[in-house]
DNA sequence: AAATTTCGTGCAATCGATTGCATCTGTGCT
DNA sequence: AGCACAGATGCAATCGATTGCACGAAATTT
């Protein structure tokens, strides 16, 4: 049998003949103790083993070095990416980060986002899930100050930094790729228009079949949750028209693949008779045939990001705040699937 | 301004003349409090917004409900898998998950696992990186018998709880598959044989390899880190030498694509004249052209089982160990890229 | 030599919730 | 009436680290 029981500073201090305050000092390099003493307690705890007890000392300074991350699913690689890129940040300036996924309920978000907060986190970094209506489980954070950061979906009412990219100029740009690459009658599947990302690109799109003065007809938008399946009810939808489209803009890369297999699978060429456009740059999108064009986000960098930006909060608590709204950089990768000589 | 600190058993305590007490053991519904008083106690706590500080909880109770996951990267499609598993039945089970990339670095993994052991984690689930070679920094969970779950690369010599694959035999069937279907001459990419995975799926190779009188040339078998750059490197080494392959069992999907593509850019026709089968299952596998022959692992199951496991142990630690190797079932899922007319 | 700093350390309270052991008030039984 | 006992609640210690304040000794200043 081992130690049952952890060495604390009060074993360490009583063996040193010193105080529990002298060892917590000594340990943390107080400059107030003697370099003597500090190093005979750093031998001692090294000797035995000691680590510190992180649970005591949150309690006491009401610090957790904790960053909370909320996001709708864990394996989605924008996901994935985004919380790499927060892991990486975070575990340089000495932060942990606890992860959850609300699996796209609302009822699992408010449940998580209240765990957060009973185990204190410093501060919480959420994309909302495809569900979330109201905000109400956030404004604990908001009344006691506690940092918290919106990525990607958003709650555009609530005061809080938030780092989204221009999901707009996305739509508006992958659109207007497909009109310059010839397809006339261009179709867009959505996914939930309350979530802004979703809003903000079927606007974009709209706005640039109204600048190139194509109607934008209710029968060409689709809005569901963008799953495979949901692919390819839309494409069979869409085909089934009376004048169907010869295009699609699709609010994933996902949906995107999906129609992809259900045109081919009918005979459809891509891009000679049919043009697509996904979202996302998930990693298959480049190496399917054909590749899809998409929206590239820069997952990795929108997550450094949001580290940088709620450490600097939690560490400048004092400062009076400016909530900013931080649109990173998207880029629209031409690939195969909308690469048409123009007609 | 809002309330600066939060509620507090004791300030319910104070507004309802009890003792703290009291208010904790009605929140916590034990029987020794009054229907009355809990419910004028409960009512209160909702109507202040009362939080349980979870800190202060787990300083007493020792127990965390935190479980630690480290794998060597989160973006990985098979460990963010994984992990969702594990926060799902965790979730269910009342357990929050906290989680750490070691970056396949060493150096990092042992921070980390010190910091989960700080941090005083119930339990901690773990993945080894490509580095590492000692095993010291597990030692403290050990010790304290707090336990320990490795799956997919794991620590042979340690006591705990494993979770893997067949990895031999994922091996064998993978080049007896290959040998099926008329290869003669198949080469085997592989990661660093110090991990158990990589070594036992090389042989697994071997041995269908000998089982089918076929040589196991040393020229034939590549070791590196499986990135699709060692992936085309690989490839270009085997097809330069005299008498090269003409098939692969690549160690993962990903240097399986780059492979893939080089050889397509050589002309080279998949299946007919060169078969490959890869690793994992990665998304991109099956949409790829040609789709990849691989292996599957059910990550997903794998983290259910691992944090059901690790739970059974966490709230079962009086009872004695009897740590088990579980071996989780694979599927070879047989594609394109190896589905050639036997010759 | 007296007065004032500086230095090194200890005391004791604190963070918020939990819990073993009293304590007190009724109720039931003989 | 007397006693046992159950039911409801409070007291105070505890978990382990941190920190404002105090204190004694040594060093420096006047």
């Amino acid at each position: 049998m081992e130690e049952k029981t952890s060495v604390t500073i009060h074993d360490i201090a009583r063996k040193l003949r010193v105080s529990a305050s002298t060892v917590s000092r000594a340990l943390n390099d107080n400059p107030r103790i003697s370099k003597a003493t500090k190093e005979k307690i750093k031998a001692l705890a090294l000797k035995l083993g000691y680590q510190p007890n992180t649970i005591a000392s949150n309690l006491r300074t009401q610090k957790t070095h904790t960053i909370g991350i909320v996001v709708p699913l864990i394996n989605r690689h924008f996901f994935s990416t985004f919380i790499s890129g927060v892991e990486d940040v975070a575990f340089e300036a000495g932060y942990n980060v606890i992860i959850s996924q609300s699996k796209d309920l609302l009822l699992k978000e408010k449940q998580i986002v209240n765990s957060m907060f009973s185990n204190r986190v410093d501060g919480l970094i959420t994309s909302l899930s495809m569900q979330t209506n109201d905000f109400d489980h956030f404004k604990m954070f908001t009344n006691k100050n506690i940092p918290l950061i919106f990525f990607d979906r958003i709650a555009p009412q609530l005061e809080a930094n938030k780092i989204i990219v221009d999901d707009f100029a996305c739509g508006y740009s992958a659109t207007q790729h497909l009109i310059d690459k010839g397809y006339q009658r261009i179709a867009h599947l959505a996914g939930p228009t309350v979530l802004n990302t979703y809003h903000d690109r079927m606007e974009g799109y709209k706005s640039a079949l109204k600048k190139n003065h194509l109607p934008a007809e209710d029968d060409l938008i689709i809005c569901n949750r963008l799953t495979r399946m949901d692919g390819q009810e839309a494409i069979k939808q869409l085909l089934a028209l009376k004048n169907p489209p010869d295009a699609v803009f699709c609010g994933n890369d996902t949906s995107a693949l999906s129609m992809i297999v259900y045109l081919k699978s009918q005979g459809i060429r891509i891009p000679e008779d049919f043009g697509i456009v996904g979202f996302s740059n998930e990693p298959f999108s480049e190496v399917v045939t054909p590749s899809i064009s998409t929206l590239k986000q820069p997952a990795q960098e929108m997550g450094r990001k949001a580290a940088e930006l709620i450490i600097n909060e939690i560490e400048n608590k004092a400062l009076p705040r400016t909530y900013q709204t931080i649109t990173m950089p998207t880029e629209l990768i031409i690939r195969e699937s909308s690469s048409r000589k123009k007609a």
